[in-house]
DNA sequence: AATAAACCCGACTTAAAAAGTCAAGAAAGA
DNA sequence: TCTTTCTTGACTTTTTAAGTCGGGTTTATT
């Protein structure tokens, strides 16, 4: 609901390379088989993912994919917030989500979205992927 | 992005009635021009909404629809909740939103969604129709 | 050098969900 | 009785997401 299928995908990978980090590259069909996510579209997801710079491919014989940070200081805010990309700009910016609002400038969802926003990339922002690696993290604070 | 088109067609509905109350059936066509949202749609969303309790209909010359409740007792979380209806048992419940996870009981999302999940209906649940209709609340927690 | 194992890339197809439309019918007031 | 307005369910269209495919390039091994 808050993340498409492909988006899951993309951080069950990360998760993936976290566990497997200094343990040299993984191969994409590892990956695959390890999170059950289709091979050729995981290609095409981890093609996306290193230019985020998170991520790096060896190719040829023993090549694979490697995770380039540290696991602790990822966070899953910032990696959504790359696979999302920039708004679309036909979006309404107010809303923060879908199209124009009718009522242009009196939008009354506005503040709604903005705090529903922040308090969905604050969560986000506090959890790393080290919490996703180490599974059930209850955040302090 | 949390909510479908249609369903924020449904709460903008809602609002429109809410400014409403106490002078009579409003009619769909008022309502769809009033929030620029497609007439033969809005009837079909509208005729949903029914099912819920929060709005009545009245057929004929001076028809229209009518918001039930008062709209400071009516909220966001409520109406939302009976809009995205019972959740499809085919998707992981643990993980709440989409999908069975290929990693069944140790689905390292699990405490993520369930606290993001929160955050936002505790926004939701906090935030009346009258909120909406007055435009802009910050929500002293 | 040849081979095989990997990633690489772009275009393509399929599938699913959401959005929107339509026609004919039933209630209610004028 | 006539007009207005909601009612219902099925239908169509559009959009987005998901997934596939073929042929190419790089690299280690032998």
């Amino acid at each position: 609901m808050f993340l498409t299928q492909r988006n899951q995908y993309a951080l069950r990978a990360i998760v993936e390379l976290a566990k497997r980090v200094g343990t040299g590259p993984v191969k994409v069909s590892e990956i695959a088989e390890a999170q059950a996510i289709p091979r050729r579209f995981l290609e095409v997801i981890l093609g996306q993912l290193k230019g985020s710079g998170l991520v790096t491919a060896k190719r040829g014989y023993h090549g694979g994919y490697i995770l380039i940070g540290e696991p602790e200081k990822i966070t899953v805010g910032s990696v959504i917030r790359y696979l999302q990309g920039e708004p679309d700009p036909k979006d309404c910016q107010t809303c923060v989500f879908k199209l124009q609002c009718p009522t242009d400038r009196e939008c009354a969802f506005a503040s709604l979205w903005n705090r529903v926003n922040e308090a969905v990339f604050g969560i986000f922002d506090e959890t790393t992927i080290q919490d996703l690696v180490e599974g059930e993290k209850v955040v302090e604070s």
